[in-house]
DNA sequence: ATGGTAAACTAACACGTGTTAGTAACACGT
DNA sequence: ACGTGTTACTAACACGTGTTAGTTTACCAT
């Protein structure tokens, strides 16, 4: 018996007794109109009792407004795969988003030539702006996009443009991390990226580690210096070359955890201990950090804040709000554990 | 000098000298139609030339398609925060969105309370199915929705329903883990559930426990089965009650991993060690399971599989396809590491 | 010539809402 | 009586597309 028909606000006007111009006034609480007490219940009620809905789509028509935010991931498969700060970012952008009325588009783009595929989100107008994680400098439908006035938000940046962006200081993280180690007396004190130098994270923390050294006193050494690529085993090889050296460092800056890890797979095949031959430090915290033998100092990186700054940003742009900085720079912290030798715990045995 | 005015179809037609409808026909491809070669080209470049990008809203209005699956996560924020499989079920689901020309509308439900948000998603017609996350028993519009007639398809179960769903056997599951330490020669053996038992998973990898009990005819005793709560704190409460049983068990089964890691910890606190003193399997294969020490054997959970299928069985019904069974179970595997004692492995320290 | 058919295209409606411009009714001050 | 203003409401347009029913043109068999 129940009614197949979608309902409208056709049938909730007639079922009120007044024009569907009444009913639109009433339900989306417009101001400078006036509707008597009486009238406002009696349409609501009608509502209440037809169960409706106002259509998503006829209402983003009219409106010009999807109330959507794209949140898109340009990353390789096996990044996003093995993301473990994306569920904080997302409830990030979440709170956010939630508050403000919109909802989230998530879109992975996992391979350069579907780039288009976030262009065709926009030009359709399905959502209102995004978020784009992991933006490559020679996308050059972004840029037309951002020239067009389309609202964007990068999570990351990109240097040689305006885009609004929120990010970590990167610089100033790897300083401190660095910093660190340099304070409990080292002075040969290797680095290993995260990533290739034309990325702008990878280049601004070895900007932040040659800063660190500059500040000691400490010539900057290449031969200290290796690339990795993101994976564990690029840190694992890293690593092995930098205990090729003679002599080797004392001491080590992983650029972000994964290779963290990869560099204790090579320290322990040597048959070294940390922190106590080679110290290490790491960046990102990853929930792995903590559990490893032993646990790894490194940089915590604020992912739920990153996700909750970039919404903010974007909705602010969205809906005209004035900003006094359309670039957002979060600051990091130092999670200080044991790999770095700056705890001297009893000498028992930890974890077993 | 760009144009800020939107570009129609109506320009694409005019520029191309036809109608409009021919400029729909040309770029929907629409069959049973037939126009010329010539009619064909002169459209499609005029479209490239605008760069026009068909509105969404306006096409979903009139198609009564929103082109749009929602991925509705119902989890506490922290379960969400440290989900390790979202990343690879969210790709999953991608994985055949995309193919499917869908796009993903993600929303976490955080709280009881605001359930009806995903409601009124399907309701508003924004989406045209949904993949609900961690169903609720006692979720009222949810069984509604369902009368309706809406495409929903659970990532999990809800036994007294008949909404369509993807799962894992976690009977099986739990059956195989535990039959391992039987195998091993182990006869008392521990249970601690990941969460309470209206919890269909819970329930089910608890009757996986007992089957396996039973098959070895081994006695069912009450006293060594514990309950926890999802969280690694009520795995370590749950094993010190273990141990503290006269005599304790020789092997536990932690029906998740981040119980199982909680239960590390407590044997640990008390010298004894794993698999030696203790036997240890989890469930989930987290990220973890592998670099803790020792290294975990557990269930693997295929997440990528169980986004791909829900996404699969979702397109299917929200086009109308028909299928076989509308319930998904998919076979989990057990990776076989050294918690639980049987890879004889040389004495030596694991990991330095 | 004529009727029939197919190809190629178009006019016009429908989708469901937000909103502007307008109107009727009424109160009020002069 | 008359202008002015306010209240409470409505008619009608706009948003941009998909699609049905219909029209024109060209071609062909009789």
């Amino acid at each position: 018996m129940a009614r197949k028909k979608r309902v409208t606000s056709e049938d909730v006007a007639r079922l009120a007794g007044v024009s569907r111009t009444t009913v639109s006034l009433v339900l989306n609480n417009s101001p400078h109109v006036r509707i008597s007490a009486e009238t406002r219940r009696r349409v609501l009620e009608a509502a209440r009792q037809l169960n409706y809905y106002p259509n998503a789509a006829a209402r983003s028509l009219v409106s010009q407004r999807a109330m959507t935010l794209g949140l898109i991931l340009s990353q390789t498969p096996e990044q996003v795969f093995a993301d473990p700060f994306l569920p904080q970012v997302l409830l990030g952008v979440n709170s956010v988003a939630q508050r403000a009325g919109y909802r989230i588009l998530l879109e992975t783009i996992t391979t350069p030539d579907n780039r288009d595929t976030y262009i065709t989100l926009a030009r359709e107008k399905r959502i209102d702006g995004f978020i784009l994680s992991g933006p490559r400098s020679d996308d050059q439908a972004l840029r037309e996009l951002h020239a067009d006035g389309f609202p964007i938000v990068l999570l990351g940046q990109l240097r040689d443009t305006t885009i609004p962006f929120v990010d970590v200081d990167n610089i100033a993280a790897a300083f401190i991390a660095v910093h660190h180690l340099v304070n409990l007396g080292h002075r040969r004190i290797g680095l290993i990226t995260n990533g290739p130098t034309h990325y702008t994270a990878s280049q601004d923390r070895l900007e932040g580690y040659r800063r660190a050294l500059e500040k000691a006193h400490i010539p900057y050494d290449p031969q200290l210096v290796m690339f990795g690529n993101f994976r564990e085993e690029s840190g694992r090889e890293a690593m092995e070359r930098l205990l090729d050296l003679d002599p080797p460092p004392t001491a080590v800056f992983a650029a972000s955890d994964a290779i963290a890890l990869g560099a204790m797979v090579a320290i322990r095949r040597r048959g070294l201990r940390i922190p106590e031959d080679i110290a290490l430090v790491g960046f990102d915290d990853i929930p792995l950090a903590a559990y490893v033998d032993p646990p790894l100092t490194t940089v915590r990186l604020p992912a739920f804040e990153l996700g909750r700054e970039a919404a903010q940003l974007l909705v602010d742009i969205v809906e005209g709000r004035p900003r006094t900085s359309l670039h957002v720079t979060l600051n990091t912290t130092l999670v200080v554990r044991e790999s770095c030798g700056a705890l001297n715990l009893p000498k028992t045995r930890r974890l077993n």
